[in-house]
DNA sequence: ACACCCTAACTGTGATCACAGATCGCGGCA
DNA sequence: TGCCGCGATCTGTGATCACAGTTAGGGTGT
């Protein structure tokens, strides 16, 4: 999710079991649930790897998302909390602080965007959204972290922190309709960077 | 998902993979996945079984299956082809046949039920959604479905046979809101039905 | 007659072995 | 010098064993 590892990029279980120091059968469970669900996939080899992203398939997770993180942005507009707003603004401000660094680095911006996205969600209250959104994350996050860390000027001139600072005060004032508005342009501001790079498939 | 395992029902890994005539692995392997996306539960006797149901937990399942289920309506309305909609035609057959027959079983119409529904999400050809409402249904079916098997009746008041001429209408003519509106209503009147029965905890 | 304890039979989980298949590299032959 | 082929080593997967923990039932003691 992070864009530790490239789309492409093979794993074996044994070494990630030496790595972890544990045996096989850990490892086993949870490489089979990402599996299962596609955030990684085994090849006819029988090698497990971070799958290739085509564009199509690109469009089609940008397209859920936009649906289910925009009902999600509506929804925490509709219900957040006092506690929530903190959380969010803080882990913003975290955001903000490492985009704007005279020499920002990626790790910590994808992290921190991260937590301020999930501070959202969490804040519908609806448990079972915000794993549905976790995995849709896994799937495209090796194509948007891995390449935002190849081209972090991108923290520069993208627009995340205007869609950031939208979008909180949007969830802030209950404005439903403004803060999934402020995701989607989120959303798809990074989508179509992602597709000016070229780096998609098909 | 068809309801063959009731709220609570516990079951034994030993015990199914002797049913099906395999070892303890692959056993292992599918209930892990559905441990993982709490379609099942380890107690902490490390005993699994089929999750019970709170009213809460409920409401929360069908406030996201309106959202993501209503979205996919809405891009089936937008994007079925001519095969798509035989496939539709014949399944909401099956299903009203069964419906509508003097002993109604209710195992058919659950099935067909499912695959109607289902029908119409693959037409939007967003796989990943597809896959999203898998899991919902997956976690919510125990529930709908065996309340349906206690009190087959149903089908004959419930008013879903109508629900799902206007949906089947409504994505045939293309028309997005109307079929948001006749799944919405869909999913409310079985919601209902269950929270009347008052077998959900809380 | 009733209550308590102990034992035997289960539970899921981790580790290890076995196996079929694929891959890569080294060695020999042309 | 270049290419082909064989073998060693890797891959994930199924099966089996070991283990800690729980549960339920029967027998014993009061």
């Amino acid at each position: 999710m992070s864009g530790e590892l490239a789309p492409g990029q093979k794993m074996s279980l044994r070494s990630v079991a030496e790595t972890l120091g544990v045996s096989m059968m850990p490892v086993r469970e949870a490489v089979a649930r990402l599996v299962a669900d596609q955030s990684l996939e085994v090849l006819p080899n029988r090698a497990v790897r971070v799958p290739l992203m085509t564009l199509s398939r690109f469009r089609e997770l940008t397209a859920v998302r936009l649906a289910v993180e925009g009902f999600a942005a509506e929804e925490a507009a509709r219900r957040r909390t006092s506690q929530d707003m903190a959380e969010i603004k803080r882990f913003e401000e975290a955001f903000l602080s490492e985009a704007r660094s005279p020499n920002p680095q990626a790790d910590q911006a994808v992290r921190a965007n991260k937590e301020l996205h999930f501070a959202v969600y969490r804040a519908t209250s609806l448990s079972t959204l915000v794993g549905i959104i976790e995995g849709l994350w896994l799937k495209i996050g090796p194509v948007l972290n891995f390449d935002l860390k190849i081209s972090p000027e991108r923290l520069r001139t993208g627009g995340a922190p205007e869609h950031h600072r939208k979008l909180v005060a949007a969830v802030e004032a209950g404005n439903e309709a403004a803060a999934r508005n402020a995701l989607v342009n989120d959303i798809t501001g990074a989508a179509s960077f992602i597709e000016s790079t070229g780096r998609l498939l098909d």
